[in-house]
DNA sequence: ATAGGTTCAAGTAGTTCA
DNA sequence: TGAACTACTTGAACCTAT
């Protein structure tokens, strides 16, 4: 006889006398197939953070459970109102047990037509709710002495004998019985029975005849229709990654930053707001200023110095004004071009200083500490000059009243994509609203990319960066406990790069004219781009 | 077919005959909305903490109930008004019983127009409030015996035919159902049944066809409109949350002070009053008085000595009446100023007197303890001058004649914001009525104020100061059994900063005028300010 | 007392991988 | 294959406001 494991043998004869419907006997009920919304308005589970600080242990565990039924069994039983169906039920459930106690399993043999098989324990009991018997019923003596040990005795693999781990598609089986099961239906399997199709099922030769296993199963109740379809499966994964990812997002903590960090951070944070400073009067040239000595009056000033900058403001603002009146736009100012590179170059200044004041940095070969400064110096430059973007004029400042426009910079000789490019970098960024401590460890990272030219210690540069981007994730974690926050800001590194090219190409274009006027400083930093 | 917890199948052939408006049965009052705020706008289900500090042992209800049940069954069953309803409702629940019993869903099918269904058990009766049958319908014999035991049979679930714990969401359901058509509603679930959508639902086998499950429940009349939304569920968890704290606030215990708190409040009120003296006669200059020297005749009387100021008082008034009746007011009167300084001079021996009767004060290095007296002593004058602070005249005084008022201070050269701040302190402080030991403990604790300037040990003043507050709280709390007393008392220390600040910036200006007439021990607690 | 919501251990699907 | 795992549903026992 072929065993199929969709075949209906013997599901017939396992129908309730008086249950006309046919009735599901096993537990669907984790079978959760789709919550109507697709956010996440619900959790699944009936969630809710909440928490318990309630000192006393919350559940009894289990056998009150068992008590309470077994009390309340014989009660039912008297009550007039619950005589029809649960004595009847009671008896059912006696014949089970007695059955059950002596001589388990030859019953499939034996019985199957002489007693209809609701009797058999390894079905679910359709009254009682945890199947398992109460524990009075158990035949005598085997808990009188030891009321500790657990009376897993009941818990017997309706197939095989094996120790049961609980009700599996119906029946009471073992976890191997379980997944034959699962398996056999699942992939349609149909076994043939080497022998006559009456092996007897056991622990150790449940392996040998798949077919009998099978109709093992059937018999005692095991039901395809508790298999899932690939469809629930496929609709319950989605669930459980939905699920999966909700969860991650929700219970993320956020990284708390350690001592060393912290103290990372904190050096790199006063450097930067040291060297922040606004140019003292005369270092930026005008449209009619007359040139400096580059050597002579360093524009390096002190750091609480920057007070007195009011009068020096007041002269860019007259000069700058002053250089709009004469020019149309859309043409490229000699003037805004030395007003540009001469900020530039006081910026670069301030830029070296800073850098110079991260021990990491400083613990560098010399050679690489020039090449970072050479090529992450202008990055640090737009980075600060966030500083100074006022979101909604969409432009650079200089004090409050001169304004960097997109016509400022094309006049002063950059190129339309550049600008455009930039002023979008200023706005995102200013949107972000970076606190000095991101905004200086977003510089160092930009400085530390080990990606540069002609490195002599790569792979200690990029440790540097990498431990800089570990205490900025930390910091931002911890003190906005948002989660993307970190790789917001780091997305902005890429697009230092792609404006570092951008700037390089079109200030090579200006260099071309303005060459003798630019400091010796500001080209070093922005390299001659022989295509542009 | 698909089961949704949304849909309305089967609802319809179940309506009550005579409820023609989809009115909700189910009892929502419990759902107190507590205001239409806007406020409590939480994002999703899962969000709000709860607290649970509940320290009751959590077992006993139970039986409360069973009892108190079986007395209140007969009476009703005797009550005449009872008859009409109750009897209805029994004859119908007999006959839904039977037919439950035996051969439970067939009731869908034949029932229905052979009897109302406003007859059905299950659905919350409109007119009858507990729906319960009175007792006596039961057959018979049941409760003869056993007065103890809990007549429970009209309890079944609708749904599963379990015991039913009363109703919810608008039909007598098992906690089971319960749970199930929450979790089914809250989560919008959809289900599909394996079988062919008529699944008999049991206690044993609900579990199995979710599908089934949920349009019994919807059949037997559970709604959707029970279930609370996400909202309401915030806004419960709001009021639930701010009862707790409303009881854990009533539930407040005073803190008790310690033997060494005691101890040391002790030592701190009684130096403060006996540095509670009133001046001596011709300490204090009024208009006409001539200067005396500042070395001889200490105005540092023995404590005990203050009995013997009539004298002077009278004198004092005398003068002071005399400067008023001279002088216009809303301008300084160098008379006037004198007066004021003197007073202040001889509060700060005073003062400096109590510090030196503090053992912890002592202990301090000498350069600390005269930088804190230098500022901290203005505002310990400040609180002791609340005791001559008459609440009813808004001005302080000197004895029981001589008024300070606002005009004295405005013509003693303070100004106008420095005064009427002064008054509006001394008028709150006095509201709250502060003992001794409050005094004496608020103007150590602005004494012990560890950011005042050039602290050798700053550490040693905070830590004092922390024990300080503390001894005030536990003070505070124990004898006055309030708990805000402390922070209202705490919160006078930064409007004492704010008082001192502006104090000086007044005297500044005092001090320039009259500079000659001030004597040292003042100028040196009041320094100069250099833009006054 | 009633009837909402909440909690969490127990139960039982599917999944993984030696 | 099946022991060990994850994940989700259940429901008794709770809590709370009305
Ligand atoms: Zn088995
Ligand atoms: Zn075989
Ligand atoms: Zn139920
Ligand atoms: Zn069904």
């Amino acid at each position: 006889m072929m065993m199929t494991a969709g075949s209906l043998v013997n599901a017939e004869p396992f129908k309730h006398a008086h249950t006309t419907t046919s009735e599901p006997l096993c537990d669907m009920s984790y079978r959760f197939i789709s919550s109507g919304s697709p956010l996440f308005r619900h959790s699944s589970s009936e969630a809710g953070n909440e928490v318990n600080d309630n000192n006393q242990p919350r559940h009894k565990p289990a056998l009150k459970r068992k008590s309470e039924e077994s009390i309340s069994d014989p009660s039912l039983a008297f009550h007039p109102a619950a005589r029809g169906g649960f004595i009847l039920n009671s008896f059912a459930y006696d014949a089970i047990q007695s059955m059950h106690r002596g001589q388990s399993n030859q019953s499939h043999d034996i019985v199957p037509n002489t007693l209809p098989k609701i009797s058999d324990p390894h079905r679910r009991s359709p009254e009682t709710q945890p199947t398992r018997p109460p524990s009075g019923s158990v035949p005598h003596g085997s808990r009188s002495f030891f009321d500790n040990d657990e009376d897993d005795s009941w818990k017997v693999c309706g197939v095989c004998n094996d120790k049961a781990t609980g009700y599996h598609f119906n029946a009471l089986t073992c976890e191997g019985c379980k997944g034959f099961f699962r398996r056999s239906v699942k992939n349609s399997k149909t076994f043939t029975c080497t022998y006559n199709n009456q092996c007897s099922i056991t622990k150790s030769n449940r392996r040998q005849c798949q077919a009998c296993r099978l109709r093992k199963c059937i018999q005692i109740g095991m039901k395809r229709e508790c298999i899932m379809s690939p469809d629930e499966i496929q609709m319950k994964k989605t669930l459980v990654l939905s699920n999966r990812i909700k969860r991650a997002t929700m219970q993320w903590v956020p990284m708390e930053l350690t001592n060393d960090q912290k103290i990372l951070l904190d050096t790199i944070c006063s450097a930067f707001i040291q060297s922040n400073n606004l140019p003292e009067k005369g270092v930026i040239r005008g449209g009619e200023e007359v040139r400096q000595d580059a050597d002579k009056g360093s524009p390096c000033s002190s750091p609480s110095s920057s007070s007195n900058n009011s009068n020096f403001l007041e002269l860019i603002k007259r000069i700058a004004n002053d250089i709009a009146a004469r020019t149309p736009s859309n043409m490229t100012n000699p003037a805004h071009v030395v007003h540009f590179t001469d900020i530039m170059e006081f910026s670069i200044k301030e830029i070296i200083k800073f850098c110079k004041k991260i021990p990491t940095f400083m613990d560098l070969d010399l050679k690489d500490q020039i090449a970072l400064l050479k090529s992450g110096c202008t990055e640090i430059l737009f980075i600060k000059a966030n500083y100074t973007y006022d979101l909604e004029k969409k432009a650079l400042t200089l004090g409050p009243d001169i304004l960097y426009t997109r016509d400022s910079f094309l006049q002063g000789g950059m190129s339309v994509e550049y600008t455009d490019n930039y002023l979008k970098f200023h706005e995102d960024l200013s949107a972000l609203q970076l606190d000095d401590v991101e905004m200086s460890s977003l510089s160092a990272i930009a400085l530390f990319s080990a990606d540069r030219a002609d490195l002599v210690d790569q792979q200690r540069v990029e440790n540097q960066q990498e431990a800089l981007a570990l205490c900025l994730q930390a910091y931002s974690e911890s003190s906005w406990k948002v989660r993307n926050r970190f790789a917001i800001i780091m997305s902005f590194l890429p697009r230092l790069r792609t404006l570092n090219s951008l700037c390089t190409t079109a200030f090579s274009q200006v260099k071309k004219q303005f060459g003798e006027e630019i400091r010796p400083l500001v080209k070093e930093v922005q390299p001659t781009v022989e295509n542009a």
